[in-house]
DNA sequence: CTTGTATCGAATTATAAGTTCGATAACTTT
DNA sequence: AAAGTTATCGAACTTATAATTCGATACAAG
């Protein structure tokens, strides 16, 4: 990729992330991420389709991380031993989260938060699907996965929002809270 | 209250009501709702600050529904017994937000269904505090509120946007699913 | 060196929100 | 019924921000 566009586009990302650490996505304009990338207006837009679009780009990086197997240096879990259950996924998702800390208050904070738990859900949806146990007595299991997953996004959102709890400790709130897990 | 006033004013929310029937609230423009309620510019903003504003007004009129003590005609229940447990609350919930099936999917589809579910959240944290065991294992009592009521308000959600369930199937969803209130 | 591509940025277009104000019509009071 | 008050109308205006255009300039790569 030429150096060029490789430059421009850390510049953007860079200034949208630390933006974000500051005011939530509702209140950023194109104008501040362009002065404060320093770049041309156009070339923001030879970029990205629509402020949106940024937004859309920085959930996916953020996902690719969240979502990715190789596992992240937790403290007190070895997941080096090959079989992970539903805990270990989630405490596992949950650090990768915590990296990401800075900016994700900003994206969940206020009206917009929307963009990021619709694309985040949908990720979840797949994770989720084959994690839920097979059997439901009296409910849907349409009904569960949406329970399950928007429940996670939310303690995430949560988390964010609130004071620090180590991962560890959400993980247990979570799976206290959404009992629904196979074994 | 002067007939004029009134007669605005309904024309208004009728309008309005009706727009949210065949698209989302970010796609309203003020411009529609003056057109569709057949009123002047500045009449419209004589009566309401912003837009959000009117939504604000539109959920208030809602929630004083479905948090009215007043018994619903329920087919399946007798509420008269005087004592209501937390089932009986949802289904009385439910019942209420039912009759406002057909505006409520235009403001619970697509992204600013936030403002509504920000509000509704308020009204259902007042409720729920109450109700909620008093003891809570391993969980922080803040996390389980916030747990319960942003599940009932997803659980609205999901209902508004699939296939019709009765509303004391849904309680029975929703209590099987967060199983964390008092007797 | 030459050719293609990225960047710059000022000017422009598009869209929608919210404001102003004078004229007119509808209510209220005396 | 006349006088006074308040609501409505609506066109024109302001403001805010997103997104587009395009010619000039700078950089990269064969």
């Amino acid at each position: 990729m030429d150096r060029r566009q490789a430059k421009t586009r850390k510049a953007v990302m860079e200034a949208f992330t630390n933006l974000l650490e500051h005011k939530s996505y509702g209140n950023i304009t194109v104008q501040e991420i362009i002065d404060a990338a320093d770049i041309g207006r156009s070339t923001f837009y030879a970029h990205f389709e629509t402020k949106d679009d940024l937004l859309r780009v920085l959930c996916e990086e953020i996902f690719s991380h969240v979502f990715s197997e190789k596992p992240h240096k937790e403290k007190t879990h070895d997941f080096s031993s090959g079989t992970y259950g539903m805990a270990e996924k989630v405490t596992h998702m949950l650090y990768q989260l915590d990296d990401s800390r800075s900016y994700l208050r900003g994206i969940l904070a206020g009206e917009s938060s929307d963009i990021f738990m619709r694309y985040f859900r949908e990720h979840l949806t797949e994770i989720f699907e084959d994690a839920l146990q097979k059997k439901t007595k009296k409910i849907p299991r349409d009904y569960l996965l949406n329970h399950a997953t928007q429940s996670f996004a939310e303690t995430v959102r949560w988390w964010m929002a609130h004071g620090k709890y180590k991962p560890e400790e959400l993980c247990t709130f979570y799976m206290e809270a959404v009992p629904f897990f196979a074994d």
